[in-house]
RNA sequence: GGUCGGUUGGCCGAGCGGUUAGGCAGCGGUCUGCAAAACCGUGUACAGCAGUUCAAAUCUGCUACCGACCUCCA
């Protein structure tokens, strides 16, 4: 099948031909969460996208190694001089070594991301365990003359990189303007420019996070993280590097400018940002606390919550928008979403009962090329979850008897779903294979037996009863032609 | 204040110069003992004003409102 995968480059502000730079090889970097808490449903948006870019990649045939940092230090409470590591803080507050705080949050960020059934990342590297690289960067960046000593922290001199290149070229901005709009911090004097963003910091003796290296004891800065990381696992260049859009100013601007200070060029080809999920018009945030935790969604467990809602219709929600617009939250939305998903669910099922006939009324080499069309259109998912519910319709068609399919359409038909459904938008049915749901199972099958007679008997009283009676006990009953179906509501 | 983006029908959400987006909800019908599901049909849109064009949600300008980033945030 034709490459033709688009995506959008925010370095260009285009959508750009993807064409990797050794193929058959794809080197794909997002920056993954900072574990001092549980994942939320702003988390899942990067974690989605970018496990749908993997799915469809690996889907076109490429060898992707897909890295996705764990961030467990360095990542301070804010900028100024005594700024708090945030893992650091999560620790003494609840008096754990912070490598437990980092395990027992990473242990629930892997939890939720199987239950949205995002794939593993092929390598989830922790920024703790590369102080040793990244100790080797900021000795290349030095000895490049991009970064400064001063009293124990090196910084990096933005000014004087601003000289050479270009920092601000991805979000946009002026070195000027930043001057003129960077708010004073206390604490900075010892950085030549305000803008200037730390590559070593001194610990401070309380600080408990702490390695030794030549510019004495202490920590590396956030930002530094992704550019060694990509770099040693990825290469110099390497194709795609992803994240939230808020990350764009100013983590992944320092990240270009590390790179660039320490190896004399770019290492990324395509950045890639996701829009924020936002509440009542409003970015889901940690610092806003107005996030709901993932682990809320699944279980209702939330004061905005009128209900739980599973992961796959927490996923098919956040695939039902366009990566790159602002998706909001709402009840209604998620309703919707999840009526959506059950619909398209119903259908998949369906298509594995359809008969096969001589005559064929339908067109799925159309509906396949309009499928690939809007995936590789920077990944436009609202547009191919569209063109699905196409086929959701001319499945129920089909079972309605008012379209036919032969033998070939039906085959195309189902490779498309299994294809598109479960193996590039990563859905999946949610059917409950415990013992009690099978034991369940055969107590409907007992009482639907009674109720068969019933009807056989035109007792329409007790039929009406016995589905009166499960619907009230949440078990929805659908006649159909040879017999019934059950759902759990 | 600076930079960037947005404002689409009851709700969500695509489209971004001419052709039905789609989902959810609503309404009418078909099927069914009745439901449910499914199928068929169907309505209220493109923030406002001005302009460009044969043609504008779609381009331009202005106005209003909203948001993101500029400090940690996916």
């Amino acid at each position: 099948m034709e490459n033709k995968l688009t995506i959008y480059n925010t370095l260009s502000r285009k959508k750009e031909l993807f064409e990797p730079i050794n193929p058959p090889f794809v080197g794909l970097y997002v920056c993954g969460p900072t574990v001092y808490g549980d994942a939320h449903l702003g988390h899942a948006r990067p974690a989605i996208t970018f496990d749908l870019l993997f799915r469809y990649l690996k889907f076109m045939g490429y060898r992707v190694r897909y890295v996705r940092n764990i961030t467990d230090v360095g990542h301070l409470v804010n900028d100024a001089d005594e700024g708090e590591d945030k893992i650091a803080k999560k620790a003494k507050l609840e008096q754990l070594e912070p490598m437990e705080v980092v395990q027992f949050y990473s242990n629930r960020y892997h939890k939720n991301m199987e239950q949205l059934n995002t794939l593993p990342p092929s390598i989830e590297p922790h920024a703790s365990g590369h102080i040793i690289e990244q100790q080797e960067l900021i000795k290349q960046i030095i000895e490049n003359g991009f970064a400064y000593e001063s009293e124990g922290n090196i910084y990096f001199d933005v000014e004087r990189y601003n000289q050479k290149y270009h920092y601000g070229k991805l979000s946009g901005r002026k070195i000027d303007e930043l001057f003129a709009n960077t708010r004073e911090l206390s604490g900075q004097q010892e950085k030549r420019n305000p803008f200037d963003f730390a590559l070593w910091k001194k610990a401070s003796p309380e600080h408990i996070m702490r390695w030794p290296s030549p510019w004495g004891v202490g920590f590396p800065g956030w930002h530094l993280e992704c550019s060694c990381m990509s770099q040693k696992y990825l290469g110099e260049t390497f194709d795609i590097h992803g994240g939230g859009l808020d990350l764009q100013f100013p983590h992944h601007e320092c990240e270009i400018a590390q790179n660039v200070a320490a190896q004399g060029h770019e290492a990324v080809k395509y950045w890639m940002h996701n829009n924020m999920v936002t509440i009542n018009g409003q970015k889901m945030g940690k610092s806003l606390g107005n996030f709901i935790t993932l682990d809320q969604l699944f279980t209702g467990d939330n004061n905005v919550l009128e209900q739980a809602y599973s992961p796959m219709t927490v996923r098919f929600f956040i695939l039902q928008a366009h990566y790159r617009s602002p998706l909001d939250f709402s009840n209604e939305a998620l309703k919707a979403a999840e009526k959506g998903y059950e619909r398209m669910m119903a259908a998949v099922s369906q298509l594995n009962r359809l008969k096969v006939s001589n005559e064929n009324t339908v067109d799925i080499a159309a509906l396949q090329e309009n499928c690939f069309e809007a995936i590789n259109d920077d990944l436009n998912t609202p547009i191919l979850i569209a063109h699905l519910f196409e086929g959701v319709r001319i499945i129920n068609s089909i079972a309605a008897g008012t379209e036919k399919i032969n033998a070939e359409n039906l085959d195309m038909l189902k490779k498309l779903f299994h294809n598109f459904v479960f193996d590039i938008l990563g859905l999946k049915g949610e059917e409950d294979s415990s013992a009690s749901n099978q034991a369940l199972g055969k107590v409907i099958d007992a009482m639907m037996n009674i109720r068969k007679t019933a009807r056989a008997n035109k007792d329409w009283a007790t039929s009406d009863s016995i589905r009166d009676e499960l619907k009230n006990a949440g078990i929805q009953i659908k006649d159909t032609k040879d017999g019934y179906e059950w759902s759990l509501e």
